[in-house]
DNA sequence: ATAAGTGCAAAGTCTTTGCAGATGT
DNA sequence: ACATCTGCAAAGACTTTGCACTTAT
C-alpha cells in the first residue's frame, strides 16, 4: 500500500470519520453505494482491513459474526465503548456510563508480552431484559 | 431441552470439564470421535448453543471467525483469562498474571441496564512480535 | 512500463436448519 | 404414542481470493 490513497480509499475513511461509530463491511458498502459511490464490497473489505492491520481501524465480531469497524481515533486515552451483548436476541447497548476499567498494571503487562498493542475490546455477555423472561421461563 | 441429559450431552459436557479451557465446535467434534464417539457436528454446536444460552458455557469469537467455547465454572468470582490477539496471525495467548481490571461500577451498571450478565470478555488487539517486524516494514 | 487498486464471481469457513429416522419415557 | 434428540446434507452468512482490467506514477 502506497502512502497516497486512492479515490475510494479517501472515501471510506470520509464515511469512517461521518459516522464515528462501529459499522459493519457491508452497511458501509451500502452507504457508500447510498451516496453515489460505485464500489466493490471486495474493495471495502480490503481497505478495512489494511486499516486494521496498521491499527487505524478496530474489529469488533458480533454475536451473529458479522465484523464491525470503527476508526480509532487516539490509541490510548479516547473515549471508547464497551458493551453489554444478550446472547440471544444480539442486542448490543454501550455502556456509556462507565469508565474504562483498565488498570495501568494490564498495560504493563502487555508489554512484557511484546505486544504491539492497538485498541482492546471488553464485552459483556447475558440476556437482555427482553430475552430473560424468554430464556429463563423452563 | 428436559432435565435429564442425553449421552452425548453428557459426553459433550464431560469433556469440556475435562479440558477445562476454550475449545472450537468442531475440534470439541473431533475430540469426541478420537474418544470413540459417533456424534454428529450439528448436535455438537446445538447443544453448545443451548449450554450458551443457559449461561454455563461462554463464546468467544476470535479473529479468524471461530467461536470458541468454554465451561463457566463460577459466573462471578472465578478465574478467567482475558487475551492478547495478533490480528496479523490470530495468535492468541492468555494475560495469565494480570487480574481481571473491572470494577465493581460496571457490574452496577450492567443492572441498571436490565441485563443478566452470564460473563464478559476483555481482548487486547495488537501485533505479536513476531507479526510486527512483518506488518510495520513499510 | 510498472506498481497499486478494483470489480466480479467463485471459493472458503464456520454455523444453522429442514427433515427423516432414532431414542427414550 | 409422544416429545426429544440426532445425523446428514443442504442452505446461509460473512469474508477472502484469483484473475483480468483499470488507474496512477
Amino acid at each position: 500500500m502506497s502512502n497516497k490513497l486512492s479515490k475510494k480509499q479517501q472515501k471510506i475513511l470520509e464515511i469512517l470519520q461521518q459516522i464515528d461509530s462501529e459499522i459493519s463491511a457491508q452497511q458501509l458498502h451500502i452507504e457508500l453505494r447510498q451516496q453515489g459511490f460505485k464500489i466493490g464490497l471486495a474493495t471495502v473489505y480490503r481497505y478495512l482491513k489494511s486499516l486494521h492491520l496498521e491499527g487505524l481501524v478496530q474489529e469488533r465480531i458480533i454475536t451473529t459474526g458479522e465484523s464491525l469497524y470503527k476508526l480509532i481515533i487516539d490509541s490510548h486515552a479516547s473515549e471508547h465503548y464497551h458493551h453489554l451483548n444478550c446472547i440471544n436476541c444480539g442486542r448490543s447497548v454501550p455502556l456509556e456510563a462507565v469508565d474504562c476499567p483498565l488498570k495501568k498494571s494490564v498495560h504493563q503487562s502487555s508489554e512484557l508480552q511484546k505486544f504491539q498493542i492497538y485498541y482492546h475490546t471488553l464485552e459483556f455477555f447475558g440476556l437482555c431484559d427482553i430475552c430473560q423472561p424468554l430464556v429463563n421461563k423452563d
